[in-house]
DNA sequence: CGTGTTTGACCAGCGC
DNA sequence: GCGCTGGTCAAACACG
Protein backbone atom coordinates (compact mmCIF):
# COMPACT_ATOMS: atom_id res chain seq x y z
CA UNK A 1 0.00 0.00 0.00
CA UNK A 2 2.44 2.40 -0.08
CA UNK A 3 2.70 2.84 -3.14
CA UNK A 4 -0.40 3.73 -3.08
CA UNK A 5 -0.04 6.73 -1.29
CA UNK A 6 -2.07 9.32 -2.59
CA UNK A 7 -4.86 6.94 -3.38
CA UNK A 8 -6.36 5.62 -0.70
CA UNK A 9 -5.52 2.31 -0.21
CA UNK A 10 -9.08 1.72 0.51
CA UNK A 11 -10.80 2.27 -2.01
CA UNK A 12 -9.69 0.16 -4.33
CA UNK A 13 -10.06 1.79 -7.54
CA UNK A 14 -7.27 4.04 -6.79
CA UNK A 15 -4.12 2.39 -7.65
CA UNK A 16 -4.36 1.45 -11.07
CA UNK A 17 -7.38 2.69 -12.24
CA UNK A 18 -8.23 4.94 -14.64
CA UNK A 19 -11.15 6.59 -15.05
CA UNK A 20 -13.19 6.92 -18.34
CA UNK A 21 -13.26 9.87 -19.03
CA UNK A 22 -15.44 11.45 -21.45
CA UNK A 23 -13.86 12.96 -23.89
CA UNK A 24 -10.68 14.56 -24.00
CA UNK A 25 -8.54 15.44 -21.26
CA UNK A 26 -8.72 19.24 -22.13
CA UNK A 27 -12.09 19.44 -23.09
CA UNK A 28 -14.44 19.28 -19.89
CA UNK A 29 -17.29 20.75 -21.65
CA UNK A 30 -17.08 17.88 -23.27
CA UNK A 31 -16.83 15.27 -20.35
CA UNK A 32 -19.60 17.23 -19.09
CA UNK A 33 -21.61 16.01 -22.22
CA UNK A 34 -20.24 12.77 -21.74
CA UNK A 35 -21.16 12.38 -18.36
CA UNK A 36 -24.31 13.41 -18.94
CA UNK A 37 -25.16 11.21 -21.51
CA UNK A 38 -23.24 8.45 -19.89
CA UNK A 39 -25.05 9.51 -16.39
CA UNK A 40 -28.60 8.80 -17.24
CA UNK A 41 -27.40 5.19 -18.68
CA UNK A 42 -25.07 4.84 -15.72
CA UNK A 43 -27.63 6.20 -13.29
CA UNK A 44 -30.30 4.15 -15.10
CA UNK A 45 -28.27 1.06 -14.83
CA UNK A 46 -28.23 1.89 -11.07
CA UNK A 47 -31.72 2.39 -10.82
CA UNK A 48 -32.20 5.69 -11.10
CA UNK A 49 -33.95 7.67 -12.72
CA UNK A 50 -33.18 11.22 -12.96
CA UNK A 51 -34.44 13.91 -14.79
CA UNK A 52 -32.51 15.43 -17.39
CA UNK A 53 -32.76 18.38 -15.00
CA UNK A 54 -31.54 16.47 -12.32
CA UNK A 55 -28.73 15.30 -14.46
CA UNK A 56 -27.58 18.36 -15.02
CA UNK A 57 -28.00 19.49 -11.72
CA UNK A 58 -25.48 17.02 -10.12
CA UNK A 59 -22.86 17.91 -11.63
CA UNK A 60 -21.54 14.85 -11.83
CA UNK A 61 -21.53 11.33 -10.12
CA UNK A 62 -19.10 8.99 -10.71
CA UNK A 63 -19.87 5.22 -11.38
CA UNK A 64 -17.24 3.89 -9.33
CA UNK A 65 -17.09 0.40 -10.49
CA UNK A 66 -18.44 -2.58 -11.14
CA UNK A 67 -15.98 -4.57 -10.13
CA UNK A 68 -16.39 -7.76 -8.99
CA UNK A 69 -14.23 -10.48 -9.85
CA UNK A 70 -17.01 -13.15 -10.98
CA UNK A 71 -17.42 -13.82 -14.20
CA UNK A 72 -21.14 -14.14 -13.67
CA UNK A 73 -21.13 -10.66 -12.65
CA UNK A 74 -18.97 -9.30 -14.46
CA UNK A 75 -20.45 -8.64 -17.55
CA UNK A 76 -23.81 -7.77 -15.86
CA UNK A 77 -23.85 -5.94 -12.72
CA UNK A 78 -27.59 -5.68 -13.21
CA UNK A 79 -29.42 -4.28 -10.66
CA UNK A 80 -30.66 -6.55 -8.68
CA UNK A 81 -30.35 -9.43 -6.76
CA UNK A 82 -30.15 -8.11 -3.17
CA UNK A 83 -33.53 -7.28 -2.96
CA UNK A 84 -34.31 -9.94 -5.40
CA UNK A 85 -37.03 -9.34 -8.32
CA UNK A 86 -37.84 -6.01 -6.40
CA UNK A 87 -34.18 -4.39 -7.39
CA UNK A 88 -34.77 -6.17 -10.77
CA UNK A 89 -37.11 -4.88 -11.71
CA UNK A 90 -36.82 -1.60 -10.36
CA UNK A 91 -33.34 -1.33 -11.41
CA UNK A 92 -34.85 -1.78 -15.34
CA UNK A 93 -37.10 0.29 -15.24
CA UNK A 94 -36.53 2.33 -12.40
CA UNK A 95 -38.26 1.01 -10.07
CA UNK A 96 -41.14 2.48 -10.93
CA UNK A 97 -41.23 5.35 -9.28
CA UNK A 98 -38.80 7.34 -8.24
CA UNK A 99 -37.23 5.39 -6.11
CA UNK A 100 -33.97 6.54 -7.64
CA UNK A 101 -33.95 9.29 -6.79
CA UNK A 102 -34.65 9.00 -3.76
CA UNK A 103 -31.69 9.05 -3.29
CA UNK A 104 -28.59 9.49 -3.90
CA UNK A 105 -28.52 6.50 -2.42
CA UNK A 106 -29.49 4.07 -4.21
CA UNK A 107 -27.12 3.21 -6.41
CA UNK A 108 -26.57 0.05 -7.45
CA UNK A 109 -26.96 -3.35 -7.36
CA UNK A 110 -26.28 -5.88 -5.13
CA UNK A 111 -24.91 -8.75 -6.04
CA UNK A 112 -26.14 -12.08 -6.23
CA UNK A 113 -24.77 -13.84 -3.93
CA UNK A 114 -24.81 -11.18 -1.44
CA UNK A 115 -27.14 -9.88 0.40
CA UNK A 116 -26.07 -7.59 2.65
CA UNK A 117 -22.56 -8.69 3.38
CA UNK A 118 -24.42 -10.50 5.38
CA UNK A 119 -25.32 -12.70 3.14
CA UNK A 120 -22.54 -13.09 0.87
CA UNK A 121 -22.03 -16.23 1.68
CA UNK A 122 -21.71 -18.88 4.17
CA UNK A 123 -19.73 -18.36 5.88
CA UNK A 124 -16.83 -19.82 6.96
CA UNK A 125 -15.37 -17.49 9.16
CA UNK A 126 -14.73 -18.97 12.14
CA UNK A 127 -16.12 -16.76 14.35
CA UNK A 128 -16.49 -13.29 13.61
CA UNK A 129 -15.19 -11.42 15.64
CA UNK A 130 -14.15 -12.04 19.08
CA UNK A 131 -15.17 -15.71 19.25
CA UNK A 132 -18.68 -15.55 19.06
CA UNK A 133 -20.10 -18.67 17.63
CA UNK A 134 -21.93 -17.17 14.81
CA UNK A 135 -23.87 -19.62 13.19
CA UNK A 136 -23.55 -17.67 10.24
CA UNK A 137 -21.05 -15.42 10.28
CA UNK A 138 -21.96 -13.29 7.64
CA UNK A 139 -19.34 -11.84 6.78
CA UNK A 140 -17.32 -14.47 6.05
CA UNK A 141 -17.13 -14.89 2.20
CA UNK A 142 -16.64 -18.06 0.64
CA UNK A 143 -12.66 -18.62 0.38
CA UNK A 144 -11.16 -18.57 -2.59
CA UNK A 145 -13.49 -16.01 -3.47
CA UNK A 146 -13.00 -13.10 -4.18
CA UNK A 147 -14.46 -9.76 -2.49
CA UNK A 148 -17.59 -9.04 -4.91
CA UNK A 149 -17.60 -5.16 -5.45
CA UNK A 150 -21.29 -4.03 -6.32
CA UNK A 151 -21.59 -1.10 -8.88
CA UNK A 152 -20.87 1.53 -7.15
CA UNK A 153 -19.88 5.58 -7.38
CA UNK A 154 -18.47 8.08 -6.00
CA UNK A 155 -19.14 12.07 -5.45
CA UNK A 156 -17.99 14.66 -3.90
CA UNK A 157 -19.55 17.08 -1.88
CA UNK A 158 -18.75 20.57 -0.31
CA UNK A 159 -20.54 20.42 3.14
CA UNK A 160 -19.82 20.46 6.87
CA UNK A 161 -22.25 17.66 7.60
CA UNK A 162 -21.16 14.33 6.66
CA UNK A 163 -23.83 11.91 6.19
CA UNK A 164 -25.83 13.23 3.70
CA UNK A 165 -29.82 12.94 3.67
CA UNK A 166 -30.81 11.45 0.93
CA UNK A 167 -33.95 10.07 1.84
CA UNK A 168 -32.71 6.50 2.85
CA UNK A 169 -31.96 5.50 6.28
CA UNK A 170 -28.66 4.69 6.94
CA UNK A 171 -26.66 2.61 10.08
CA UNK A 172 -23.12 3.30 10.85
CA UNK A 173 -21.58 0.00 11.51
CA UNK A 174 -18.14 1.08 11.31
CA UNK A 175 -15.75 3.34 11.08
CA UNK A 176 -11.89 3.05 10.31
CA UNK A 177 -9.31 5.63 9.98
CA UNK A 178 -7.58 6.38 6.65
CA UNK A 179 -4.23 6.23 5.53
CA UNK A 180 -2.78 9.59 4.78
CA UNK A 181 -6.19 11.33 5.96
CA UNK A 182 -7.04 12.59 9.48
CA UNK A 183 -10.28 11.75 8.77
CA UNK A 184 -11.78 8.42 9.56
CA UNK A 185 -13.99 6.82 7.21
CA UNK A 186 -17.62 6.22 7.94
CA UNK A 187 -19.40 2.77 6.49
CA UNK A 188 -23.02 2.93 6.63
CA UNK A 189 -25.82 0.57 5.37
CA UNK A 190 -29.13 0.72 4.47
CA UNK A 191 -31.50 0.35 7.52
CA UNK A 192 -33.90 -1.95 5.28
CA UNK A 193 -33.22 -5.10 6.23
CA UNK A 194 -33.16 -6.53 2.68
CA UNK A 195 -31.43 -3.62 0.85
CA UNK A 196 -27.81 -4.80 1.03
CA UNK A 197 -27.25 -0.93 -0.13
CA UNK A 198 -23.69 0.37 1.77
CA UNK A 199 -22.22 3.96 1.73
CA UNK A 200 -19.10 5.22 2.87
CA UNK A 201 -18.04 9.00 3.99
CA UNK A 202 -14.71 10.49 4.17
CA UNK A 203 -13.56 13.89 3.80
CA UNK A 204 -10.84 14.52 1.50
CA UNK A 205 -7.41 14.88 3.51
CA UNK A 206 -6.56 17.84 1.33
CA UNK A 207 -9.61 19.99 1.52
CA UNK A 208 -11.30 18.88 4.73
CA UNK A 209 -14.65 20.61 3.94
CA UNK A 210 -15.56 18.21 0.74
CA UNK A 211 -17.03 14.96 1.85
CA UNK A 212 -16.66 11.74 -0.87
CA UNK A 213 -19.28 10.03 -0.34
CA UNK A 214 -19.25 6.09 -1.98
CA UNK A 215 -22.70 4.12 -2.73
CA UNK A 216 -22.68 0.81 -3.24
CA UNK A 217 -25.42 -1.07 -3.92
CA UNK A 218 -28.67 -0.63 -5.02
CA UNK A 219 -32.00 -0.11 -2.72
CA UNK A 220 -34.68 -2.46 -3.48
CA UNK A 221 -37.31 -0.56 -1.98
CA UNK A 222 -38.54 3.50 -1.91
CA UNK A 223 -36.87 5.89 0.14
CA UNK A 224 -38.25 5.93 3.71
CA UNK A 225 -38.29 9.50 4.26
CA UNK A 226 -36.38 10.67 6.97
CA UNK A 227 -35.59 9.45 10.55
CA UNK A 228 -37.76 11.93 12.29
CA UNK A 229 -39.02 14.38 9.35
CA UNK A 230 -41.38 12.64 7.08
CA UNK A 231 -41.24 11.68 3.91
CA UNK A 232 -39.44 13.61 1.64
CA UNK A 233 -39.92 13.32 -2.52
CA UNK A 234 -38.03 11.46 -4.06
CA UNK A 235 -37.18 14.09 -6.16
CA UNK A 236 -36.70 16.73 -3.74
CA UNK A 237 -34.70 15.11 -1.78
CA UNK A 238 -32.39 14.24 -4.50
CA UNK A 239 -32.02 17.39 -6.44
CA UNK A 240 -33.16 19.84 -3.43
CA UNK A 241 -30.27 18.17 -1.07
CA UNK A 242 -27.75 16.62 -3.93
CA UNK A 243 -28.24 18.73 -6.02
CA UNK A 244 -26.09 21.77 -4.47
CA UNK A 245 -24.10 19.32 -2.61
CA UNK A 246 -22.93 17.49 -5.40
CA UNK A 247 -20.51 18.68 -7.18
CA UNK A 248 -18.24 16.59 -8.69
CA UNK A 249 -17.04 13.52 -9.72
CA UNK A 250 -14.91 11.88 -7.78
CA UNK A 251 -12.45 9.16 -7.94
CA UNK A 252 -12.52 7.07 -5.04
CA UNK A 253 -9.94 6.38 -3.15
CA UNK A 254 -8.03 9.76 -4.75
CA UNK A 255 -8.05 12.87 -2.84
CA UNK A 256 -9.44 15.38 -5.07
CA UNK A 257 -6.74 17.17 -5.77
CA UNK A 258 -3.91 14.63 -6.04
CA UNK A 259 -1.18 14.25 -8.53
CA UNK A 260 -4.12 11.38 -9.75
CA UNK A 261 -5.64 13.92 -11.31
CA UNK A 262 -3.51 14.61 -14.32
CA UNK A 263 -3.64 11.17 -14.88
CA UNK A 264 -6.95 10.76 -14.80
CA UNK A 265 -6.57 13.59 -17.79
CA UNK A 266 -4.70 11.07 -19.64
CA UNK A 267 -6.15 7.67 -18.99
CA UNK A 268 -9.14 7.26 -20.50
CA UNK A 269 -9.22 3.59 -20.52
CA UNK A 270 -9.72 1.39 -18.41
CA UNK A 271 -7.87 -1.70 -17.35
CA UNK A 272 -9.57 -5.02 -18.44
CA UNK A 273 -8.90 -5.54 -14.78
CA UNK A 274 -10.32 -2.71 -13.02
CA UNK A 275 -13.78 -2.50 -13.87
CA UNK A 276 -14.31 0.85 -12.75
CA UNK A 277 -15.37 3.61 -14.33
CA UNK A 278 -14.80 6.82 -12.58
CA UNK A 279 -15.32 9.42 -14.46
CA UNK A 280 -14.00 13.22 -13.18
CA UNK A 281 -13.75 16.60 -14.84
CA UNK A 282 -11.95 18.18 -12.75
CA UNK A 283 -11.12 18.15 -8.84
CA UNK A 284 -12.97 20.20 -6.81
CA UNK A 285 -11.44 23.52 -8.17
CA UNK A 286 -15.32 24.63 -9.47
CA UNK A 287 -17.11 23.11 -6.77
CA UNK A 288 -20.13 25.38 -5.58
CA UNK A 289 -19.79 26.56 -2.71
CA UNK A 290 -22.85 25.36 -1.28
CA UNK A 291 -21.08 25.25 2.18
CA UNK A 292 -24.13 25.49 4.03
CA UNK A 293 -26.40 24.94 1.85
CA UNK A 294 -26.93 21.73 3.15
CA UNK A 295 -27.40 23.11 6.63
CA UNK A 296 -30.37 25.06 5.30
CA UNK A 297 -31.81 22.15 3.18
CA UNK A 298 -31.64 19.52 5.58
CA UNK A 299 -34.07 20.71 8.48
CA UNK A 300 -32.52 19.51 11.96
CA UNK A 301 -34.88 16.66 12.38
CA UNK A 302 -33.92 15.04 9.34
CA UNK A 303 -29.89 14.90 10.36
CA UNK A 304 -29.00 12.14 11.60
CA UNK A 305 -28.95 13.04 15.40
C1' DC B 1 -37.66 -0.40 24.52
C1' DG B 2 -36.18 0.40 19.99
C1' DT B 3 -32.82 2.35 17.16
C1' DG B 4 -28.48 4.03 16.09
C1' DT B 5 -23.43 4.87 17.31
C1' DT B 6 -18.97 3.62 19.07
C1' DT B 7 -15.21 0.73 19.16
C1' DG B 8 -12.07 -3.15 19.27
C1' DA B 9 -11.20 -7.26 16.91
C1' DC B 10 -11.16 -10.27 13.04
C1' DC B 11 -10.63 -11.53 8.23
C1' DA B 12 -9.53 -11.14 3.28
C1' DG B 13 -7.03 -9.04 -0.35
C1' DC B 14 -2.99 -7.18 -2.06
C1' DG B 15 1.76 -5.64 -2.55
C1' DC B 16 6.41 -6.54 -1.47
C1' DG C 1 5.18 -15.81 3.34
C1' DC C 2 4.66 -11.54 5.75
C1' DG C 3 2.78 -7.33 6.82
C1' DC C 4 -0.40 -3.71 5.96
C1' DT C 5 -4.89 -1.89 5.18
C1' DG C 6 -9.71 -1.86 4.13
C1' DG C 7 -14.03 -3.72 5.24
C1' DT C 8 -17.14 -5.86 8.44
C1' DC C 9 -18.94 -7.76 12.66
C1' DA C 10 -21.04 -7.42 17.05
C1' DA C 11 -21.03 -6.25 21.99
C1' DA C 12 -21.52 -2.35 24.66
C1' DC C 13 -23.27 1.95 25.08
C1' DA C 14 -26.09 6.23 24.24
C1' DC C 15 -30.17 8.51 23.10
C1' DG C 16 -35.11 9.58 22.35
Amino acid sequence: MEDKEGADPGTEFTSDSSWILAGEPDSVSDSVNYFLDRESNILSEFGWNLQPDHAEEIERFGELDRTDTRPDLAGNFSVSQSCGEVAGGAGGSGSGTGLNPGGAADVSTSNPSVSSSSSEDPPEKSTGSGGKPPEIPSKVRKKGQKRIRQPRFAFMTKSEVDHLEDGYRWRKYGQKAVKNSPFPRSYYRCTNSKCTVKKRVERSSEDPSIVITTYEGQHCHHSVGFPRGGLISHEAAFAGRLTPAVSQFYYPGVPLHSELAPSMTQSHQVPSDVRESHAVPEPTSQLPTDEGLLGDIVPPGMRNR
